[in-house]
DNA sequence: TGCCTTTCCGAACGAGGTGTTCAGAAACGA
DNA sequence: TCGTTTCTGAACACCTCGTTCGGAAAGGCA
């Protein structure tokens, strides 16, 4: 039953927030989710497959692509105003608490992305590229993560500003450089 | 007796290069070290107390400090060499095998080394000045981590360049406004 | 209502990991 | 040679995992 999934999800979210994933038990979710041992396993393979079952519901992992085709990295601000939505969820999967393993695959979804992007706007596919798209990659996610875990209270237009003030420099010299 | 950590530091590296750090179980460690059980934690903890006693030999870590106060950054270069020259311990602790316990480490001593290279260079301490070091720690832990785990193989003066390329422009564009 | 199918329950199991204890062996220094 | 330090490895209680299985509960359909 679709019941019974959504009750282990969210029993998960819960007990990462408040113990950390590597800490939770298959045991501590059952209890918590009030379901059988073998139910779990009917509906999961492992804590794991948990939890990357509910990154489908991480709307900011899945922004409306390209509307304005002339500014760079547009998914930013809307990113950062979609996890302040979903902070509870964001937190759990994204975050320290969450283990690392939704986190690259944000980072891979992102760096996709932002590759796009720098090609769309004019850079040329290359090794050295692809060292800057790492760059933005790794600012945007670092400042992600500071928001997450409680590093920092700025909003997302104050992230979002930090980021561009951050990276656009950069990223605009080394295109006109081509 | 000094030979004997050393036995079960060496025994870790080995096996977080070959299954990961998640996957090596304190069995393991004590059969690879040819070291009873009972004497693993006469010396450690546990297992993520031998990892962390491998961090001090990480040199890369420890960088001369201010040579020339007049360059932004100064450490990159250096650190990319270091870390090549220590290539088999540093994608043990460091990478995507090592658990990321160590990365963080790593990247607080990077972000306190950044933010006072950017208040020597004129910077007020403020919460966007925090965002800027969040961003400048990111890029670089993330050509890092590319080229520990092997996604470029860029030398370290690549590395050095487009670190330098991607984050300076930004960040002397965020200093003159102060 | 009665029947049948799907779903869930929870106890039990074996396998494997953890960290501790302890008596004895080995190495070492004086 | 003697005494101290260090290492050994078996045994221990405890926890977690993923599976199995008989039976209970829920739900559709006639």
């Amino acid at each position: 039953m679709r019941r019974t999934r959504r009750l282990i999800q969210e029993a998960l979210v819960a007990l990462i927030l408040e113990k950390g994933y590597d800490a939770v038990t298959v045991t501590d979710i059952i209890e918590r989710a009030d379901v059988g041992r073998s139910t779990f396993y009917a509906h999961f393979a492992d804590k794991q497959d948990v939890l990357f079952s509910n990154l489908d519901q991480l709307t900011f992992l899945h922004p409306a692509p390209r509307d304005d085709p002339g500014e760079l990295f547009a998914f930013s601000r809307p990113m950062f105003e979609h996890v302040r939505e979903q902070e509870r969820l964001v937190r759990a999967l994204m975050g320290r608490r969450g283990g690392g393993l939704a986190h690259r695959r944000g980072e891979q979804l992102l760096a996709a992305r932002v590759k796009d992007e720098l090609i769309a706007a004019g850079g040329r596919a290359s090794a050295a590229l692809d060292l800057l798209v790492t760059c933005v990659v790794g600012a945007f996610m670092g400042l992600l993560r500071a928001w997450i875990d409680g590093e920092t209270t700025a909003s997302p237009a104050e992230l979002d500003a930090a980021f561009r003030a951050a990276v656009l420099p950069g990223v605009r010299a080394a295109l006109k450089e081509t």
